[in-house]
DNA sequence: CTTGAATGTTAGATACTCTCACATATGTTA
DNA sequence: TAACATATGTGAGAGTATCTAACATTCAAG
């Protein structure tokens, strides 16, 4: 925070005329965080026809480049509302973004509704997609000579995975 | 750290007469935290017979049971690693425990060795029960309604990912 | 022109990481 | 046994971070 405030050009104790404590600000960046994650997923889906397969593939891509192009907010994000989940402009926010998904799994199956089947054909792309971001931000694949899981595993896993979750 | 030395009953200087700084402690968490990881898994497959289905699924369970009863270590432990990934220690130690995986799918394919084969389908699993185990140590499930995530959902998706990740 | 709100600054309280000089205990060697 | 080396700990202090409080500045509104 203090290295925010020399660049920024001010003194540190400028933004506590703005927000009560760091933690605060620290969620003002997870909120806009979370604004960008939102328009990230929407961008990515909309080239291509409401659920499917295509459109929910670009929703994981999505997924995992924001977190590979802003590790930290990413990081952020969920280790932050961790502590911060019984605030409701969070949780609003938060379901925002995994709503894109739940939405195109609902087109996928030609649910009106976020059934309890849509929940549960969504969740499982939800922690994969989810885990493979943190291994690939935490240098996982890197570190245990994966090299390979950048491509060809991810790629037939997300086949398959994708075949099986979005089966009716 | 000043409240791990308070609990101790010593100085706040005298971890550094054993560690160079406060990173170099943590580190000591983390590789006494993935001993214990190691033989969470290890226990955990024990009783099955070896590649078995039942045994896999094991070891899905201690992943996550780990994480939930040491979040802490856990955020710590790929959090951490991440910048002393060039750390040897750490990449054995890491790769120590996800071998337990690898020799798992290996012995379930009849593989005598951990080959490309091995790797496609083990990774898939380890990505799933990771970002399984970081939604609920963030308590994203909670946050976002999720309560059926816990049982019904995640059973289900363990199912369906084991029915393809482990076919022939 | 005055006032009040918004925004910023300096100085200080408190806490944390880390260093250094000094103390003590314990085991080894002459 | 005496002397020494090693391991371990402490107190004081430097440097930095969060946060508070008193004081200054800008600017729009009446």
């Amino acid at each position: 925070m203090s290295d925010a405030c020399r660049v920024a050009g001010v003194s540190t104790a400028a933004p506590y005329r703005h927000f009560a404590d760091r933690e605060e600000m620290l969620l003002e960046v997870v909120l806009a965080g979370m604004d960008r994650f939102y328009e990230a997923l929407e961008s990515a889906h909309q080239p291509h026809p409401r659920g499917s397969l295509a459109a929910i593939t670009a929703l994981g891509h999505a997924y995992v480049d924001f977190a590979a192009r802003e590790p930290g907010v990413f990081r952020l994000m969920f280790g932050l509302t961790q502590r911060q989940g019984q605030n409701e402009v969070v949780r609003d926010r938060g379901m925002r973004v995994y709503g894109v998904l739940l939405h195109q799994i609902a087109a996928h199956f030609g649910h009106a509704s976020i059934d309890d089947h849509v929940q549960e054909r969504a969740f499982p792309l939800w922690t994969f997609v989810h885990g493979l971001s943190f291994l690939l931000i935490d240098e996982k694949t890197d570190q245990l000579n994966l090299e390979v899981a950048r491509t060809q595993v991810v790629a037939d896993a997300t086949r398959r995975l994708l075949g099986t979750a979005l089966a009716p």
